[in-house]
DNA sequence: GTAGGGTTAG
């Protein structure tokens, strides 16, 4: 009975049959009942429960058991207890392949991806191998911090192992080197697999569209069809994703319409994200705001914030009101909101309201997230935020950096006023400008530069990169949280559409 | 007779 529940989309259900056996008390629990507990614990997001089957483990004299412990780790991880999982992994008596690969897992799905690759360092002195999971999940790790270098160190491990037969192997592979702004290698892992599933075909339309060729995706799309595949969300969100990059306002507005109609998938609060975004980046602002409207979840936040980075794009000061006013009435207002709507007053000229919105920011003691971005160097993922001096060689950087501004004014880059206005300090640079200039002293002449940003670009940082990337003939690719930026020879790839 | 790990998402 635990087990059928633990597996099913009821997984209490288990626990409270775990329940009334300890509390009936006429049989114990064995290896087996806990692995399955653990199970529940995991679905059920029930840490507490954890906690509790983890004594009963002890008690009952399981925890040299590399199952249950494997188990009892993941459990933990799942509950947000990845410090508690860590500790079980550390005491384990014996670890073999599988826990060192669930424990990596955990890390990466966590996103702490310095730990799993601590983790990584440590499983491969310890004469356990690896396998495609473990791969799997440092591709994944990669992905996410667009950790290009290491992202193809595993792709040798993948080739002198023979795990490119692995179909999830080649997705992982895809997703890493399209998020690590490679789309060129990734079409060619899909060119080599030799079998393919619905999700090798979504992280082939996904990196298509946050790179800004929705026009490609929608290939990719019309060919899946050919082997017999049928599109599911995923695939519907890359495919919306790359129509809003790309400007394809009337493509994105009959997939939306055909998806349910058509392909019987229905659109969920994420596809409507995308709906918003693609009206709103078109200027079609009115319109963004009946999506909202129109959708399932108008208290949705995010849909309202969608809809202020668009009043931002296009200078609304009136529906960036009616957006905040939303925000503020489902309590749900965060600094970046306040941010935007102070832009855009700033670029209305209306001082009133960026104090007024700098006093919200300070009165309501809204957090603001920093801006940071990274760029891998030499072996190493460096790291910087806004006027950043933490590091020992700042020096250089801002050296470097002088001399690339420079350079950029001499082919046209004029430094934009407003941001030193906002940030109230001249010597303040966006965090992009630090990595870049990083990079420029770090790399040879004409190396690409891959930088990824938790943010969006600025207009004064994408202006800058433009000009770097003709003043210094360098080519830069900027993931920042949505898309790709490509610039070369003074050209960005989304024309100067984001 | 029953047990552990992996990819894509506004």
């Amino acid at each position: 009975m635990i087990r059928a529940f633990s597996l099913s989309s009821f997984p209490l259900e288990a626990l409270h049959y775990y329940n009334a056996m300890m509390f009936q008390g006429q049989c114990s629990p064995d290896n087996h009942t806990f692995s399955f507990v653990l199970k529940a614990c995991e679905k059920a997001k029930a840490g507490e429960k954890c906690g509790e089957a983890h004594g009963s483990i002890i008690r009952n004299g399981y925890v040299n058991d590399v199952i249950v412990c494997t188990n009892l780790v993941r459990s933990y991880a799942g509950n947000g207890l990845i410090q508690m999982g860590k500790k079980v992994f550390d005491e384990m008596c014996q670890r073999d392949l599988v826990s060192w690969n669930a424990m990596i897992s955990c890390y990466s799905q966590a996103g702490l991806h310095d730990e799993a690759l601590k983790v990584y360092n440590l499983m491969r002195s310890s004469n356990v191998g690896l396998d495609e999971f473990t791969v799997v999940s440092l591709l994944s790790s990669c992905a996410d911090v667009g950790a290009l270098n290491f992202g193809v160190e595993i792709s040798k491990i993948v080739d002198d192992n023979g795990f490119m037969n692995n179909v999830f192997v080649g997705n992982a592979l895809i997703d890493m080197y399209t998020k690590c702004g490679n789309l060129d290698e990734a079409r060619w892992v899909f060119e080599r697999m030799r079998r393919r599933d619905v999700s090798t075909w979504n992280s082939m339309i996904v990196g298509l569209g946050v790179h800004g060729f929705g026009d490609e995706a929608v290939a990719y799309f019309r060919q899946m069809f050919t082997v017999g595949l049928r599109p599911n969300s995923v695939t519907f969100l890359g495919l919306l994703c790359g129509c809003s990059h790309q400007g394809l306002v009337e493509e994105g507005v009959e997939y939306f319409r055909t998806m349910r109609s058509k392909y019987y998938v229905e659109p969920n609060i994420k596809h409507y994200g995308c709906m918003v975004d693609l009206f709103g980046r078109a200027g079609k602002l009115e319109k963004a705001m009946e999506i909202i409207k129109s959708s399932p979840s108008a208290d949705d936040p995010i849909l309202w914030r969608t809809l202020l980075g668009a009043c931002k794009i296009h200078k609304s000061v009136e529906i960036g009101e009616v957006a905040m006013r939303n925000l503020e009435h489902l309590n749900a207002l965060s600094a970046g909101d306040c941010v935007l709507l102070a832009r855009i007053y700033a670029e209305a000229q209306d001082k009133h309201g960026v104090s007024k919105m700098r006093k919200l920011i300070k009165s309501q003691g809204i957090k603001t997230t920093p801006g940071w971005s990274w760029i891998e160097v030499e072996g190493n993922v460096r790291r910087f935020v806004v006027a950043d001096s933490s590091h020992t060689d700042s020096e250089e950087t801002n050296k470097k950096l002088k001399e690339i501004l420079h350079g950029a004014s001499l082919v046209g880059y004029v430094e934009e006023e407003s941001r030193e206005e906002w940030s109230g300090n001249p010597g303040c640079y966006h965090s992009e400008k630090l990595a870049i200039a990083f990079g420029m002293a770090r790399t040879p002449h004409g190396a690409t530069l891959r930088v990824v940003k938790n943010l969006r670009v600025c207009r004064d940082c994408h202006s800058f990169t433009k000009f770097v990337s003709k003043a210094f003939n360098r080519e830069i690719i900027v993931r920042d949280r949505v898309r790709f930026h490509h610039f070369k020879d003074g050209i960005c790839s989304c024309k100067d559409y984001w």
